[in-house]
DNA sequence: TCACATACCTGTTCGC
DNA sequence: TGCGAACAGGTATGTG
């Protein structure tokens, strides 16, 4: 469930806590959470002694620039939640959850905890000469982010019009647009009053300004929000989001639509559920 | 190169 | 009420 709006709270949280923090070593409790080819043993031999410069994000991607001394570079540390992770700044002696993944000890018995329950994130190290935007396959393949200056009508018209699939499958498509997930497509497609199951080469121009229009206005009402409200999701501080309650269709399958008060409905797209509403997203034409 | 199916997981909800 | 099936969904991988 994490979603861009997610992964840049806990981005946000991380700069706060981590800036300048010395990882003294770690331990991990789940070894395939460590993205091969790097060996648990392997991954915590290069990761003790640095230091956490800065987080970055591409998309869903998070990944820290990692320092021994000053200014010697120690390689990057990558993080993917995907669909339960969770990052957490908790004191050492916190009791340990269920599903706690990777511990990674910091000074002054403070603690990055990694908790998974789906167990599907993943972690990277990798070395300072190499670069995350190019060893990383996913971020490699990533989209434009859609609050960069490239992310312009025609880039995303160039993106739809080739594609032969329908919109909320190409929505969720990270070589498409970068960083939406199930619950920000929905919201999307009801603001640009978009039927999800529209081919995506047969938007009209004006959809796709509208489109285009609420991407970024949508992210950023909804990490002004602090991510969503939805799932199991927790900022590092252990804090769950606002962004749940103001969602148009997301979850609200049979409740009258905020708009028009006909109810939403749900079908499933590309194997995912996706809410709409039957009168203000209506297919155009065929 | 693209479209699509499947695998990966565990806790919760659904349907009979 | 109980229990198995279905569902939740982000991404890597394999197939045609």
């Amino acid at each position: 469930v994490p979603e861009l709006p997610e992964v840049e709270t806990v981005r946000r949280g991380l700069n706060q806590v981590t800036s300048a923090q010395k990882i003294k070593g770690g331990d991990v409790l789940l070894p395939r959470t460590i993205a091969h080819p790097l060996s648990v043993e392997e991954f915590l031999t290069n990761i003790s002694g640095t230091q956490i410069a800065n987080w970055q994000r591409y998309g869903k991607y998070l990944v820290a620039e990692l320092q021994r001394d000053k200014s010697t570079p120690a390689g990057w540390l990558g993080v993917h939640l995907r669909m339960t992770g969770q990052l957490l700044w908790l004191d050492t002696h916190t009791e340990l959850h269920k599903h706690t993944r990777v511990r990674l000890f910091m000074e002054g018995d403070r603690e990055l905890r990694f908790v998974d329950q789906r167990t599907f994130g993943k972690m990277w190290w990798l070395p300072p000469e190499s670069n995350p935007q190019e060893s990383i396959s996913g971020i490699k393949t990533l989209a434009k982010e859609p609050f960069s200056a490239d992310f312009t009508v025609e880039y995303l018209t160039k993106q739809l019009k080739r594609r032969h699939r329908q919109i909320k499958t190409v929505l969720l498509d990270q070589t498409a647009i970068a960083g939406l997930g199930n619950i920000y497509a929905d919201e999307v497609l009801f603001l640009s009053g978009i039927h999800p199951e529209t081919l995506a080469k047969d938007l009209e121009d004006g959809q796709i300004a509208q489109l285009h229009q609420v991407i970024p206005e949508v992210l950023e009402k909804a990490i002004a929000n602090g991510g969503t409200t939805f799932s199991n999701f927790l900022n590092v501080q252990g804090v769950n989001g606002n962004y749940g309650g103001m969602a148009w269709t997301y979850n609200r399958t049979g409740q009258p639509c905020k708009v028009c008060g006909t109810p939403i409905e749900k079908l499933k797209i590309g194997g995912r559920s996706s809410h709409f509403c039957p009168n203000c997203q209506q297919r155009r034409s065929l």
